[in-house]
This record gives structure tokens, sequence and C-alpha cells, in this order.
DNA sequence: CGGAACATTGACCCATGTCAAGTGTCGTGG
DNA sequence: CCACGACACTTGACATGGGTCAATGTTCCG
């Protein structure tokens, strides 16, 4: 399979991690020789209305993808990182904001040559479909998250998911960085900055991690904190 | 585009009334002849964690899809009616349950044939992939609702696409039926039923709507209940 | 050094959850 | 035809988790 994921791996490593088969169909070597394109931090990739017109993949930072309320109220469905692909949907407009939250890289697609690709390549549509559906997967677990948890349980359950993207990616499932604010957790998980602030200290307090700096992580018992997670 | 919906439309008509272009891929017609089962109100049509063998088209009734915590909270993704499809996703497990909610009729058709649809007819794997996109879209609009909404804007909302449904299939879009339970509307929404039932109440007393039945709902001001939905 | 942006903390409040009656409504069996 | 039980829904009284508002810290950068 060859498109990684569309967003972020919210909380299903296993629909996340595809088993990377076969070569390239053209769209993975498309997108190494693909235009590359620095986005300031704040900056939009692409905006909710927009015309469609390339896909992304994020080279290195972090695009936060949300959609707003009318009075400002915003919900944001996740994060890409690196190796994300952002952007597919349907080719009318855009459905969502993408936004990075720290300097970012990305290489660009024309979506034309997406359904190139599918005609060209019968399966790659067919993987398209697959990501989608790997994508659709990730959304229903962060709904039941923001959906059924406590403030607790959707922070832990947030931090758990960056550490299992860290083991997955070899790095240290303990220390991360935090790329996004606190306003973007709070808008992710449907809570206020003062009660993600709050849960962090709390967390501390139970030894259950250390903030050398206010977006750097270190979990001190990822078990337990997987307790306070809740169910799953 | 042949393929109509992946479950409930939330928010997105747009986005779920396709164009429905062309002659059948195969697909359609497959599924006029697929097999018709009948599925009882609390039945599953499959559980999380099955292995997949169908996808299913709604004939009469009405499903509940919805995913469980551990310890039996319950966050409804969404309600699939008549016309909708349901099932598609990775050909590994079930990611979701599926029950009806009513007596239901549905058509199966063997997810086997998915993947020889799409070697067959090159676009048919780009469907499912636009199909997914839809389904996606919708999952954000509801993620938006029960993350960001009050308990009346919620209700409202979910009033709202039924009334939006009724229009879109020609039927009366002051009137319906829920054939849900205030339990599923409650999961749908990440309310409680006591929360549900006192909004109906209070819906009532502004004159918005009357419920002649517990299940059966007149809006009177569709207007003003658009109000009450807050943004969008 | 100064100011802006972000994060933390505290005090208070309220929307919604919880718990507990009470009220239909429906289907079944006497 | 009525009595009964099961179930779903409604309503009320009360509790509380998390929101709101306000003040204070912290970090970083010009």
């Amino acid at each position: 399979m060859l498109i990684q994921s569309i967003a972020t791996s919210y909380s299903r490593p296993s629909a996340l991690s595809p088993t990377r088969t076969t070569a390239a169909t053209g769209f993975e070597s498309s997108l190494a020789h693909a235009q590359l394109r620095r986005v300031e931090a704040k900056e939009f990739l692409f905006a909710e209305g927009d015309q469609v017109s390339c896909v992304y993949r994020i080279e290195t930072g972090a695009i936060a993808l949300y959609k707003v309320l009318a009075d400002g109220r915003r919900q944001v469905m996740g994060f890409a990182y690196p190796g994300d692909i952002v952007g597919l949907g349907l080719d009318e407009e855009c459905t969502i904001n993408a936004q990075a939250v720290k300097p970012t890289r990305v290489r660009c697609l024309p979506v034309s040559s997406l359904r190139e690709f599918a005609t060209r390549d019968p399966s790659f549509g067919f993987k398209l479909y697959e990501a989608m559906a790997r994508e659709l997967a990730a959304t229903r677990d962060l709904m039941l998250t923001t959906g059924q948890r406590s403030a607790m349980e959707r922070v832990a359950s947030f931090l758990l998911a960056l550490s299992r993207r860290n083991r997955r990616n070899g790095r240290d499932p303990a220390f991360f960085e935090l790329p996004m604010t606190r306003t973007d957790i709070g808008d992710f998980l449907g809570l206020t900055i003062e009660t993600v602030s709050r849960t962090f200290t709390k967390l501390k307090a139970m030894q259950l991690l250390k903030l050398p700096h206010s977006n750097e992580v270190k979990l001190l018992d990822i078990t337990e904190l997987a307790k306070m997670a809740g169910g799953e």
C-alpha cells in the first residue's frame, strides 16, 4: 500500500501503518519529485472553501486540520506530521482548513494527477479508497474520544497517541515535543486551554509525566497513563 | 457517481446527494439482485472485530453505526437509512458495530466483488474513494457538532439534518419519524437521554416543534430552529 | 529591557450529568 | 376486555466537571 496516511494517526496505529507493499505506482515517485513548498507557522496550506488544487505530503513540521463554526468555535480534526498526506477528498472544494502549527515543508502534487494515476493504474483508485477508509476509522476513534471521554481520559489518550507515533517511527516513546499550542490541543480534544493545562498539572502531580518545557513531554509511566486513558 | 452514501448524511446534503451519472458498473445491478436479508430490531448486521464479509445497502428500516468503550460508553457515528450503503472500509476487520434500530431489510454484496469491480472498471475504485471522502466529510461535520456545540444546538442540528434528508427525498421536511430511541440520539450527540428529552421539551415550549408521539416530530418553525442550531 | 504570546493557576458558576420518581404506551396472557 | 409487566420517555432535585473570567508566570524575540 502506497499511501501512508492522510492525516494524523489518532489512535489506530494498526490502521495507519500499512503494509507498504510493491513498487511505486508513480504516485510516490511523483511526490518525491514534486515541488517543495515552505509554509510558515500559522500560514494556511489551504482553507475551507478553496478550490482544491493539490494534495500535499508533509516533509517537516506539522499541520492542523480543522473546521470552524460561524462564531469561531473550532474543532481540530487532526494533526498531520511528516510522511502524512493531506488534501485528499472530493475534488471540488476543500471542506476543511489546513494551517501550519510550526514552520513546515510540504511537497505539492496537483490533484489532476490523481485521476490520471487512477486511470493508468486500476488499483490506484482502490488504494485511495483504502487510505480514506483508514482516515475515516481514525476520525471515528477521535469522535469516540471527544464524545465520550472525560478531560483526563482525552488528554491521556492524546499523549499516548503521540507516544505510539514515536514508537512506530523508532523514536523514544517516552519523550516528544508538542508542536502545537494548548489552544490547538484544546480544540482537538474539545476542551479549553485552561482544562488542558490543569490536566497536565494533575498528571505531573501524579508523577506520570514531566514537562521540561511547556512543549516538551517526558512520560514517566506509560502503563499508568494508559489506565488513565480509560477503555481501549 | 454510483455510490449514494455510505452511512448517514449528517449535515452535508450537497456532499451526499451525488450526481448519479452514467450506467451501473455492475455494482448497482449486482446490488439490485443481491441477496435480501431481514434484520430484526436490535439485531447486529455486523459487530466490531467481525471479519468483513459483505457490504450492505439498506432497503427499509434503519441501522445505527457505533463504537463502544470498554466500560460501555457508546458513540453512535451515524444512522443509515434506505439507500445508504454500510460496511465499506478496510477489508480486514469491522471497526464499528452496525445494529438495526428497527426491523430492517438490507441487500448483501460480498466484499470480494468490490475488488473485482475495481479491476474490471478502473474508475470504480476511484468512486469508492469519493464515497469514502463524502463519508469522512460527514463524520467531520458531526465531530464539529459533538465537539463544540451546546445541547440545544446539537439537538437542533440533528432535527434539521433529518428534515433536510426528507426534503432531499421529496418528503415533508416538517414531519418525520424518529426511528431510533432517545438513547440512540443521546449516544449520537454525546448527551444523556435526560438532556435530549429536556431539550425536546424546551423546543416544544418554544413552539418550534410538536411531538404527536414521542417518536414523531412535527417541525413548526424550521427557520427559527436553524437559528438554534448555531453557526452553519 | 520591554512587550507579546503563550501557559498556568485560582475563584466562581453553570450546563449537563446523575439519581430517583413518575408517566405513558404497547404487547401478552388471563 | 382488562391487568400486568416491560420499556421508553419525561420530569424533578441535586451534584459536579469543566467552562469562564481574571490575575500571574514564563519564554522568547526584537
